[in-house]
DNA sequence: AGCACGCCGACT
DNA sequence: GTCGGCGTGCTC
């Protein structure tokens, strides 16, 4: 059936809602017509729902069952493109409609009419009885000619209660508006003169404005070494956008580094851009929702869930840190927002711009083969250079029980505190430490609830469960055996090292950062800040400080376990490992003085580290990329993760079989299944969870055979599946 | 997701 | 005898 975009009232039209029905839903078209893309209210069953007109209906339905919409809501359609979007990104991950429109609505207040505050102008009447307050809100109003403000903001400029203004408005002296309360964001202005480039950088920026002018979708691969300015390049990248008069996306992996971005906008552009993420409150998310889809904020920052909102003219997607595994959603939808970003791009005619010091492998693998153009910017900038870096040894040094730093680093920190510089113990395990062990019976702690180890929190003087966040006090006696007062913690975690720090270096001022002893990004942020400005001596950080914050005084990096993320079955432990640590290399010396890395390490002479030492980037990737290549792993071959959970753990495992069992669908496309084994975490609140994986050949239309594989498949009870198409975790 | 219908245990 | 447990199914 063709496709008018129009629908008269009593037309059919399909209607996708936000349930989870997995299907659209016949309605007539209200009064008036719809257009295709309306946002409607719909009756289902005794409720109204939020609902997108989606096309011609099907007819297929019995006629006198068919209701009408209720209303068209009042924002912005959706467009095709967007409609688009949902659809192939659904058919990629295996998500249902309902859950893609879930993710593209998630504003409150859709079907409200725009709300309104009351603002205050001056008037055109004198009040008879002048006071000395009355004075002041109406100098406040002069002084800023015509403009209006809400009524606090009035009173405490004017300094005066609000009674006052009240008053005056009561006599006509101040008048009294309603203006919505959704404002557009502030203009800004790609033609404020930008920071001076390097000759690198400039480069890059109009190898990216040209691609940018020619409103066609491209992705570059941006690369730079830690301070090279990758930001800079990029920002040059958005202001192009901008004066083509299209909206520009910018994607940051970790909300604690939105801030200091943000003030790097207002710096370039003279404003803020508009921000999203999860702890926006629903005034802003709804603000941002509603301009975003009028095009009256051209520049949105924010986490991964920003790409779907409704965009009426996007011409740039920037991926900062694209390798940063926070792009992947781990539950619910599970995407990756970095493929998701390469789709829209594709559909919309936009520019990708995967910016990041250290490539995933998938986007080194991409630009190898010309499907992504290739920036690279190597100079850094000012006078500042990489860090030396070097292994110590573990072997060869005498360590104390309990004790993780090695003397050699020992005296690396003592000789940066003599000098007045500050050092950077880098260890990736939050806690006191990972295991509590007895030594009476040999048991470990493990959470009731998951399969998990509890690690122990001296900070919050609990044990608590990484996987589901259980805590609990933590036990006298072992619960396992019962004897008293055996239990040890076995192994270090960030407190345990700042324990060790502070015995070791009593003089030093020492600052720890890790994620969970900051309730806020904000205060998270105030303490990176403080640290930045030189207050700390010694910084004990976990992944936090991986990613892209500048301590101008730092010039040593410690990591103490440069090992963890070796060892395991996970393919991509060796490129975590890689980019973790050259990250965090990278964070010392980035000022005037050089820097030096050091990695404790068990096995110096394992190639990862020895990539690292070496710099040899080209070397880690291609014998990594061999190495996948020949098992016919990601990105040469492809991959899924089907899990299955529920509260019987025998129910759980017998499904598992019998999907291994029926594998007919999978064999054609020559796709391989392993399991059913445990899942990484075998239980999770309670419920039992068994993983399937099924690898596939590169060119195998996997996404399809798996839904063939999967529709037979009849749930019982609670037993709940679900699909993870290039999953990044697998340990 | 909600909400109704429907078929088996302990209670006024 | 009934109130209510939540398993199964429907919503245009």
């Amino acid at each position: 059936m063709d496709d008018p975009g129009f629908f008269d009232e009593g037309a059919l039209v399909a209607v996708l809602t936000a349930q989870p029905l997995d299907r659209l839903l016949d309605y007539k078209a209200p009064e008036g017509g719809c257009f295709r893309g309306a946002f409607v209210e719909v009756p289902l069953g005794p409720r109204k729902v939020l609902g997108v007109v989606w096309g011609p209906g099907r007819g297929d339905y019995d006629r006198s069952k068919i209701r009408s919409v209720i209303r068209v809501l009042d924002v912005a359609p959706m467009r095709a493109e967007m409609q688009g979007f949902l659809t192939r990104a659904a058919d990629y991950t295996l998500t249902p409609m309902s859950a893609m429109l879930r993710l593209a609505t998630r504003a409150p207040g859709l079907g409200d009419p725009p709300s309104m505050r009351k603002i205050y102008r001056l008037g055109d009447k004198t009040p008879d009885r002048m006071t000395e307050a009355r004075t002041r809100v109406l100098e406040v109003l002069r002084d800023y000619g015509g403009l209006a403000f809400t009524l606090k903001e009035l009173a405490e400029m004017a300094g005066v209660t609000s009674s006052v203004v009240k008053g005056l408005a009561k006599l006509g002296a101040v008048r009294e508006e309603d203006s919505p309360r959704d404002l557009p964001f502030p203009h800004l202005d790609p033609d404020l003169p930008g920071k001076s480039l390097t000759e690198d950088q400039q480069a890059g920026a109009d190898a990216l404005r040209a691609a940018i002018r020619s409103e066609r979708y491209g992705t570059t691969l941006l690369k730079g070494v830690t301070g090279s300015g990758k930001t800079e390049v990029y920002l040059e990248a958005v202001a192009e956008t901008l004066r083509m008069g299209r909206q520009a996306l910018v994607l940051l992996p970790e909300i604690a580094l939105t801030a200091e971005f943000l003030t790097r906008v207002e710096a370039r552009f003279g404003a803020r851009p508009a921000e999203w993420h999860s702890g926006a409150t629903m005034t802003e998310r709804r603000r941002i929702w509603r301009m975003v889809g009028q095009g009256d904020a051209q520049l949105v920052v924010g986490a991964r869930s920003t790409l779907f909102l409704p965009f009426q003219n996007l011409g740039l997607i920037i991926v900062d840190e694209e390798h940063d595994t926070s792009y992947k959603q781990e539950d619910g939808v599970l995407y990756n927002a970095r493929d998701m970003a390469v789709l829209r791009a594709a559909i919309c005619g936009a520019r990708v711009v995967l910016a990041s010091a250290t490539p995933s492998l998938e986007s080194w693998a991409n630009a190898e083969a010309g499907k992504y153009d290739r920036l690279e910017l190597t100079a850094r900038f000012g006078a500042a250079v990489l860090p030396e870096m070097r292994a110590i040894d573990m072997r060869a040094e005498q360590m104390p029980a309990a004790s993780w730093i090695s003397p050699s680093l020992r005296r690396a920190v003592t000789d940066r505190l003599e000098k007045g510089e500050q050092s950077l113990l880098f260890i990736n395990r939050r806690g006191y430490a990972p295991v509590t062990l007895c030594r009476a019976c040999g048991q470990q702690i493990g959470c009731d609830h998951c399969d998990a180890r509890m690690v122990e929190h001296r900070f919050l003087k609990r044990l608590m469960c990484h996987q589901c966040g259980e805590t609990k006090p933590i036990p006298e006696t072992c619960p396992s055996c019962g004897a008293e007062g055996r239990l040890a913690p076995v192994g270090p975690g960030i407190e345990r090292l700042a324990e060790e720090a502070e015995a070791a270096f009593p003089e030093a001022k020492i600052a720890v950062l890790s994620s969970d002893m900051f309730g806020s990004a904000r205060a998270l942020k105030a303490k990176i800040e403080e640290i930045a400005e030189g207050d700390a001596d010694i910084v004990i950080g976990t992944q936090l400080v991986a990613k892209g914050h500048n301590f101008p005084n730092l010039t040593l990096v410690g990591v103490i376990d440069a090992d963890l993320g070796l060892q395991g079955s996970d393919l991509r432990a060796a490129e975590r490992t890689f980019q973790l640590m050259r990250q965090v290399a990278g964070r010392a010396g980035r000022a005037e003085r050089p820097g030096t890395a050091l990695l404790q390490s068990f096995q110096p002479e394992h190639p990862v580290i020895r990539a690292i030492l070496s710099g040899d980037e080209a070397g880690f990737w291609k014998a990594e990329a061999a190495e996948r290549q020949a098992a016919g792993v990601p990105p040469f071959g492809r991959m899924a993760g089907i899990i299955l959970s529920g509260s019987d753990a025998g129910q759980v495992f017998d499904t598992g079989n019998i999907l291994a069992r029926n594998d007919m669908v999978l064999r054609q496309i020559g796709a391989q299944v392993f399991g059913p084994a445990p899942a990484p975490i075998a239980r999770i609140r309670g419920r039992h969870r068994v993983r399937l994986l099924v690898k596939a050949p590169k060119g195998a239309a996997l996404q399809e055979a798996i839904s063939r594989w999967i529709a037979p498949l009849r749930l019982k009870g609670d037993l709940r599946l679900s699909v993870d198409i290039d999953p990044q975790s697998f340990y």
